[in-house]
DNA sequence: ATGAGTTTGCAACTTTGTTGCAAAATAAAA
DNA sequence: TTTTATTTTGCAACAAAGTTGCAAACTCAT
């Protein structure tokens, strides 16, 4: 699993160092989504609040982690599984938030439904945040 | 249309005061959603910051706004068109935002597609929001 | 017109995010 | 392995966004 993350780091160019290697850890650790405060507690002193901004916006800019658009309008972040690249992502599934325990999933196996627009719009990117409850908080 | 304001408040037993009208009347004048950054700019020195967030929080615990998810994580609102009720709404509306032109557009009339969820996750609510070139900047 | 109840503005504060720069760490070269 | 060039980090200072308490101003029912 380290091995893999260093691979990761490498292939997209980033030199490998603790900051990155245990924020993209989290991420592999985690089944859900993680905002920049998670990522803050859960590291506690160990780097700084702006390495972690810094970190967050050099993995989305390489196409690791893709930013989740929410209706309580923070920012959240996780891992990108399709083949996204620098610049372009393509992480083009459902999105899903617990009312209850407020984890946030990737449905990567749901695809964006088709939206028929009003005459004279183009659309370039469909989100669809679902909320309710997950099945964990269901059984 | 004035008088209208004044009964849209009443009836949500909201008093009726000079920030509350021109708020309102701001986004009655208004095709697209505003920020809170923007009535900030509308209203100049008018009344306070603070004002401004109290009173959006109003109209939308009564109502009489709804909040609009972004990609952007800013947060915009917009008036509810349907039979909004305070505490529950029911914009089921797609939304638009312009890449050119930043507008935020609620498509009232294209209501929200069904998506079809992994066993055990139940939804109470979807968001749709659709980015690319509106009608406006496409001519 | 009066008074109870609501709303507003101000000030002070917290939280979130950004920027410049020197020190430290990493990767490449010798 | 040692040296050097490049990148990343932490710190400090700052800016933007949002919250709270409270006295003064306003609204509305009597
Ligand atoms: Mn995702
Ligand atoms: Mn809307
Ligand atoms: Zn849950
Ligand atoms: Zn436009």
């Amino acid at each position: 699993m380290i091995e893999n993350i260093n691979e990761i780091l490498k292939k997209n160019q980033l030199s490998v160092t603790d900051s990155r290697r245990k924020i993209l850890e989290m991420f592999q650790h985690t089944s859900g989504a993680l905002a920049h405060a998670d990522i803050e507690k859960q590291s506690g002193t160990l780097f700084d609040r702006v390495t972690i901004y810094r970190t967050l916006q050099t993995f989305v800019e390489k196409g690791i982690i893709h930013t989740i658009p929410t209706i309580d309008n923070s920012v959240k972040y996780a891992l990108c599984k399709d083949a996204c690249q620098a610049g372009h992502h393509h992480d083009n599934h459902v999105h899903f938030m617990c009312d209850e325990c407020g984890t946030t999933y990737c449905l990567n196996n749901i695809s964006i439904p088709q939206v028929q627009l009003p005459e004279g719009f183009r659309s370039t990117q469909t989100d669809v945040v679902v909320s309710g409850i997950c099945k964990n908080c269901n059984d």
